[in-house]
DNA sequence: TTAACTTGATGTAATATTTACACAAACTAT
DNA sequence: ATAGTTTGTGTAAATATTACATCAAGTTAA
């Protein structure tokens, strides 16, 4: 190991958050536009230094509650971005994340840092600030593979959700073109197979149409069954 | 964004290596034994400071490289390890790595941080230096996911190895004890369904038994199936 | 009030995958 | 030549996956 040295305390860590929704069809993300130096006026992931004093992953949680206001948010470490050149004013390393929040059910707090933020849909994306597209389509990727072992698609729902908002959720993450899309009858056996989406007996209101029947997940279910050995897989 | 502040700029990054082989029928990880404050005449994972110069991959490259004379190895980002306290000498963020090796394809060179290093089974480890245990523990894990869905058991095992060899190998990584373990026709059957393992009309030497025949695994042919849509599943 | 519209709910048969399982073959050492 | 050790192989049963079409329950408009 190289000499224990004052010369190596001189990088300064950033988070990097990426905020994901579900509105409608739409997977979305949560960009800030950016009201300092450098990149002034591009979107960006929201983000800040770590302080001297604080985790890596307590940082993170804090920029998400300045942003939104929630807390016991899903959050997730993906990768840390180091190269020299990322960031034009000295050496920054990020180390990003992403995390699924409900939408409408908050509302957005720009902070000091950002002069506006917006939910972006993930598939109309343009030229983000440093390297955060890079970042984004890691914890992009990462959301893709988690979401198939591991029932996290519900924190992005309302508590109360039908069985078509679930596999659209499932077809927006999975990037799922209209109807090459995953079959109703297969996804709903599959799913209600595993007995912790249970059935609220509850009905929609106010729509067009047939209403649907809501259902909750059921994490305590949930967690039972993995002690008993049960594995997620979609 | 807080003010952009050379107050940021004091925080050291290391990077820490999970290095694995495979001996017999035993995961194995490198580990030296620390000659530096602090934790001094602890085992450890070989790691150090990155450079102010240096992408932190880099960093983790050249490691491996001054430790066992290797380059282009399979290396793989695990995560981030930032406790405020992890190091008691200062604010020290570790990005934690792990690589698979070939053993007995070098010899270890300790190179000057390292008092000496020596290859540990990962069944058997004692207490590590820092939150090593951690580190280890978690690539640990990614290793025994990304082995299921990656074919990158191969990177463990001489270029030349028996179908037996490599059931051990799997066993060995997903932890499954003697005879709960895989079935060796069924094994075998999957294994040979993909094409890109291929037989090479040669048989063990040397063996007092029945020699085995010997494998190797085609890494064009992988790459094409998997162009064509194909993806590794154990 | 009825017809048109929209989305919800449901079962079955064909196919593919996974599992469980046992014995003869090839070589070495005595 | 016999004992000892590990290799190599096939099939049937059980399970999981896929493909697919129609009626039901509401709302809206004529």
């Amino acid at each position: 190991m190289a000499q224990f040295s004052q010369e190596f305390f001189k990088t300064a860590m950033t988070v990097d958050n990426v905020i994901f929704g579900f509105d409608e069809a739409d997977l979305k993300v949560l960009l800030i536009k950016r009201g300092t130096e450098p990149y002034t006026g591009m979107w960006a992931l929201p983000g800040d230094f770590v302080y001297p004093n604080e985790d890596i992953d307590a940082a993170t949680a804090r920029i998400l509650e300045e942003l939104t206001g929630l807390k016991n948010v899903y959050l997730e470490q993906v990768r840390t971005f180091g190269a020299v050149n990322r960031h034009p004013f000295g050496r920054v390393v990020s180390v990003a994340y992403f995390s699924l929040v409900k939408i409408n059910r908050f509302t957005i707090t720009p902070s000091s840092f950002a002069q506006k933020a917006k939910w972006h849909s993930i598939s109309k994306l343009k030229e983000l600030a440093f390297d955060h597209n890079e970042i984004l389509n890691a914890c992009f990727q990462t959301l893709k593979q988690r979401v198939r072992v591991r029932p996290i698609g519900f924190e992005l729902l309302p508590p109360k959700f039908t069985l078509t908002e679930l596999q659209h959720l499932y077809e927006a993450i999975l990037e799922l073109n209209p109807e090459s899309g995953l079959d109703k009858r297969n996804f709903r056996k599959k799913i209600l197979s595993m007995d912790f989406i249970v059935d609220l007996n509850e009905s929609q209101e106010g729509v067009a149409h047939r209403p649907a029947r809501l259902y909750e997940f059921d994490k305590n279910k949930y967690e039972k069954f993995v002690a008993e050995g049960f594995n997620f897989e979609l």
